[in-house]
Parts: structure tokens; sequence; C-alpha cells
DNA sequence: AAGTGGTCTAGACCACTCG
DNA sequence: GAGTGGTCTAGACCACTTG
């Protein structure tokens, strides 16, 4: 009698609490991505059918649902109907999810070590108002940082930013980073176009980043929405492609 | 009185076939697609309350918030409480979701050319049997693969698979692509985990691509699992910068 | 105060998979 | 045939935003 993989039987200590404000679907799938984190919860083990689940926490069979549907859209659980929900098993699962790509949406000048080299406001070329939806040569802020990690240099980052959206101070932006400081300020971030690409250093580069001239870089432009569909930045990076690369991990829509 | 932008009303024939075996959120959710695609929805406008929504349609209210969530997810729609739910105007929303990166994904091969190279069985290298979760030295299938655009090189595409998933014949390999044979054959694709960086062309990376040694190439590299974590194909790409480059669209979780 | 989305319930029937 | 997830209903109360 071969098991379809893994224990058919999920024997957790599961519990919500009902005077809490967080939903209760969400402390549902906290807890077992929890239990799948730390392993209590084993790839391949099926999660036992969700209205046994409901009866056994005293929630409602869509509560449970929503609950499972958001892990499932994080990759973490796979649903097969006439099956049941098993956990995923892939290699090396959690520090791969929030990588590079993502992670410099979310803590930017979080790094080691960011050092502001411009701060300052320019007005608009056409590359940079198209990008921001901005009038030409309107004055827009422009910010260059160099990232450095273990002391050497590891990118060259350029930013232009609306006037009307925030303050930018250098000593915050050395210590906070962009986007935390765009989401303080207000800014619910939305969506990004970015372009990811390759191409041999000029001078310029080259002795910013501590490369000779030709030598490959890797390059990443981007522009960042908020929900009102307002771009809200637009970055213009170079990397030392010895030093970083972009790693991510990438879900397959049903 | 200010509008909150756009028009609060819709006024959009809308209507779902109970007799179809298509769901009824699904009907409903391509139905507002389709509208914003073609301008019927225009950016920032309302949608009009779900429940208005849903008693316009015969539908439940459950049913009208799980359409309009998976466009939501889609990063077509913004929902915000006390408001209402928006149509997001983001510049170019067509063409840019479904780019390179997933495309490749999605449609490898079906490029104007793709000329396959080798096509053959080999032992596994410590890196291909650790990727690919394989016995080192245990046979796995070797493709390689050049892709041309406009009878020019544009990359060269050398995958490992491992031997007891699919056939391989090379006319279909260059006819259908590899992703989608491996759809045909049952598999179901669920992630894949990738690496962007660059790199100096080495003397026979440059011969296959016409470019000269030392040259910037842009590589990728990728593992991709099904949806039991096998991991079901492994890939080293290189691309001539000059001719692509990866673009995409990132949404950012809530 | 009125209107919106966010959450939740307790059922129901169907489609699919598997033994 | 038994068990699973997939879909759907008709309500309910709450939190938040706006005028």
């Amino acid at each position: 009698m071969p098991k379809p993989d893994g224990d058919p039987t999920v024997s957790l200590e599961l519990s919500v609490d009902r005077s809490s404000p967080v939903p209760l679907y969400f402390q549902l799938s906290q807890q077992l991505e929890a239990a799948i984190e730390h392993g209590a919860l084993t790839p391949g083990s099926l999660l036992g059918n969700e209205i046994e689940l409901a009866a056994r926490l005293g929630l409602s069979r869509p509560t449970v649902r929503q609950a499972i549907q958001s892990l499932v859209d994080k990759g973490l659980l796979v649903r097969r109907r006439g099956v049941g929900t098993q956990v995923v098993h892939s290699q090396v699962k959690r520090p791969l999810e929030l990588s590079s790509l993502y992670d410099d949406l979310e803590a930017a000048g979080q790094r080691p070590a960011t050092k502001v080299i411009v701060n300052t406001l320019v007005p608009a070329s056409a590359e940079v108002a198209a990008a921001l939806g901005v009038a030409e040569d309107s004055d827009v802020h422009r910010i260059e940082r160099l990232r450095l990690a273990h002391g050497e240099p590891m990118a060259y980052l350029c930013n232009y930013l609306p006037t009307d959206l925030l303050e930018l101070e250098t000593g915050q932006l050395e210590a906070t980073g962009l986007y935390r400081m765009m989401r303080s300020a207000g800014i619910t971030l939305h969506s990004a176009r970015q372009s990811i690409g390759a191409r041999g250093a000029i001078a310029v580069e080259a002795e910013r980043l501590a490369e000779e001239e030709g030598a490959p870089l890797l390059t990443m432009q981007r522009v960042t929405f908020d929900d009102t569909g307002r771009a809200v930045e637009f970055g213009t990076h170079t990397y030392r492609p010895t030093r970083y690369s972009f790693e991510f991990q990438l879900l397959v829509r049903p």
C-alpha cells in the first residue's frame, strides 16, 4: 500500500484567535507557512481535506480555502482535484523567493554600504521625461549612489524622481533606502517595468566601478509605478557582474 | 463636484452564460479584461460597487469578488476600501506582461529560427547532477540550440533534461519548442529558479555567436520544476546583449 | 452618515481522481 | 463509489474613506 507521499494526516497545532484583529484566514496561512518552513509539514505531505480542517479549527470552509489559496499563490502548496493539497518540495525554497530582484525593490539601500554621490535637481531629459511622464526640462530629482560590498564597489545606481512626491535627504537615503522612503511618504508601490541587459563599460563607468574600459557590465533600467498609475521613479543601474547577479524564482501561472 | 477619475458608472455589456462549462467568475473576469484592453473601461474609471454588479449580473457577491480579485492579481485593477475598484492606468500594459522572461518559459523555440546543434545523451556532470537531482554520471539529455533572428545569431541555449520524462526529437524541438513539448508530455510546470548575469565571451562562445573574444555576453541559468517538485530542466544560456535583453513587469505584492 | 471593500458563515452541487 | 478540490449562493457584520 504505497502512500502518496509523506504523511497523509496532519497532527499539527493549529489554532486561531477570534479576538485578534488579524483576519482568520491570515492567521491560518501564517501558521501553515511557518509549519512548512521549519519542517513540521514536510514536502510532499498531504494537508488533509478542507472540510475536516475547517471543522477542527471552527472555521468555515471558504475561510480555510482562502488561507490555502494564498499559499498556493506563493508556490508553497499545490492543489489537485480528487487528490488533495500537498506541500511542494522544491530545493532551496525560502532564501530564493525574495532575492535580489525584489530585494532591490523592497530594501534598496539596506545593503552594507551605500554612498550618495549626487543628490540634486536637474531638468528632465527627453528620456527621463518620457519615463516619468513629466514635461521635458521640468525639474526632477537626480540621485546617484554607489553601492559597496566588503569595501568593493558593486553597483552604480542612478535614479530620477518627480519633485512633488517626497523630500530626499542624503543622510536618510544612505540609512534607509529609496523604496523605504517612498513607502513612508505614503506612496503605494504597484508595479515596475524592468529591462536587464549587458554591455561594455565606458570610461566613466569603468572608473566608478574600478573596472577597465570595455569590461562587461550588467545593466538594469526600471520605471516604478504607484497604484494610481503614476510613475514614481526611473532608474538606470550598472552592476559589476563578478560581484552581482539577479537571482529569483519564477512561478508559472496556471 | 469633482469626479474621482473617469466615469463612476459602468454602462457595459456584461453577461454570463450559465449553461457554459466555463466558471462564472472566469467569464466575468475575461469580459472585464477585454473591456480594459480595448478601452471600454478607461484607466482610472471606477468599476461600480460589487453588490450592484452582482445584482445586475444575477450573481452572488463572492463570485463577482473572485472575478475582480483575479484581475487585481494581474495588476489590472486596484481596490481601495471605502473608495471602490479602479482600472490601473499604467502606460503600455498589454505587451509588457508576457515578455521575454516568461516568453522564454512559455514559448521557447517559437522564435523565427532555432537550430538544434546537439541532441544527445551524456553522463551528468556534478553541476548538472546537482541541479537536476540525479546521480552523477547517470545519463541525461543534452541539447544545444542556436537561436537566430533575422539570420543573425541571438542566443546559444544549452539544456539538460532527465531521461525518463519525454522523447526529444530534433525536428519537433525546432518546430515546437522545449517547453511546449514538456507540457504536451503531461508535465505541469510549477516554478523556475533563475540567475541572470554577464561576463566576457570565451573563444568558443564568441565563435558561436559571431562576437569577439571578451565581448560582453548576457547569461542566464535556470532550473525548472514541475508541481511535484521534480527538476525537469536545467539550462545555461548566453545572449548577445546587442540583440537581446530581458524585459518584464514586476508586480509589488501587497 | 453613507457607501465602499474586507471578512466570514453554513450550507450546496459539481468535476475530477483513485481504488 | 468514496473522497477530494472547484464553484456558487445569500446572507451578515466590520473597517475604512469620503462628504
